[in-house]
DNA sequence: GTCTATATCCCGATAGAC
DNA sequence: GTCTATCGGGATATAGAC
């Protein structure tokens, strides 16, 4: 931010927008985000956006691959973390069943996916509730990409190499992980941060139970 | 429909509008619904729906009200065709595994919600993506009644009477239903009524992997 | 119960000056 | 790279005539 008090008339305006942006959706959602709400906000016109971003969804975009540097942070901090809390915990256990294990990344990451939700609902939003065409975005395609890595390397792990068990097992916990999100932002289970962490535990559990249970997600087609 | 082609200035013009507005929300979106849309393709101006709905939240808690009607048949109707199925193959059997079980009827009822989503998606999304407020419509907090009853009485079934278990085993398999729903909605698995089946398959077999997982976890614990 | 007309507001996007 | 000004479109909702 530049020293001058509240105008960007030299500043960086195109990240200053993406955080503006940020902050419109946040307080009217995305759907009613808007290029002239953003520029006002900014104070500068609302023909100045034209210059950095070809359209209102060129912006979106760039917050939309903005959010996906968070959550893949996110993601990877809670398996990390997962790691080495057990990593502490069992030096004095006899390993067996108190070690980590890749089963216990995956759900940690699941209930990071449903933090992630909570805790930064504006990209969260942007990612899954724009209406963005991704096809239309390949700069967010590849955002994609190092999340999916880390899903499938995890997940591959769990299934011990077995690329096809693996693949129904990472859409499930994905879809499972998905919903707890979306029904926890639509306020299906009440509002406050208990609520949000309630919910990132049983997105945990179910995790949990998709892995215990994922011979049963073998298909037959 | 009146005689008259094309106008509805005596008919039902209340229930002609929420049609009208499923047709808008089809091409459209739930977000992008608007009164004067809807009106536009009834021939009448856009004042005239004013006198039947207070305003464009009213008209879309009366699509959302008819969508649960529709929303709770299909759910049914899957667990009971899932039921008869199974009574006839097991005619023949020794019951033991081929016969109903509750925990089938369940299942078949998490592909329900999948391919609801995707074949009735304008009731689907007026259900889950308008941003309507439910707590200021509470015709339509009745309307979720049946639906929930019914879920309720079939995971009670399955947890055999236990109300607890019972009720985080609903919320995993609504919010795997949920999610496998929103993502197909979404495109993430393509575009097709094969990718629908598939998805409702998957949905089906995380259903079954939840209860079998679940039922491990505890035994174990 | 519908129409005409209107008030009021918002948006995206562009042209041309500086 | 930002501003001024503007075009062209859309929406919700109301007042008053018929």
């Amino acid at each position: 931010m530049p020293a001058k008090g509240g105008r960007y008339h030299h500043g960086d305006l195109q990240s200053a927008l993406i955080d503006a942006a940020i902050g419109v959706i946040a307080e009217r959602g995305v759907r009613d985000f808007s290029m002239a709400e953003a520029s006002r906000r900014l104070g500068v016109t609302t023909a100045a956006p034209y210059r950095h971003f070809a359209d209102r969804d060129e912006l979106l975009a760039a917050v939309a691959t903005r959010a996906l540097t968070v959550f893949a942070d996110m993601l990877s901090t809670a398996a990390d973390a997962d790691a080495d809390a057990d990593a502490d915990a069992a030096d004095d256990a006899d390993a067996a069943d108190a070690a980590d294990t890749p089963a216990q990344r995956l759900a940690a990451m699941a209930g990071a996916y449903v933090r992630f939700a909570a805790q930064q609902r504006p990209l969260f939003d942007t990612l899954f509730n724009s209406g963005l065409d991704k096809s239309r975005h390949p700069e967010l395609q590849r955002a994609w990409e190092p999340v999916d890595a880390l899903l499938a390397a995890v997940v591959l792990d769990v299934c011990d190499g077995d690329a096809v068990a693996a693949e129904s097992l990472s859409d499930a916990i994905e879809a499972s992980s998905h919903g707890y999100a979306m029904l926890l932002n639509d306020g299906e289970y009440g509002h406050g941060p208990d609520v949000v962490s309630a919910t990132a535990d049983r997105a945990i559990a179910s995790a949990r139970a998709l892995i215990a249970g994922r011979r049963a997600l073998r298909t037959n087609a």
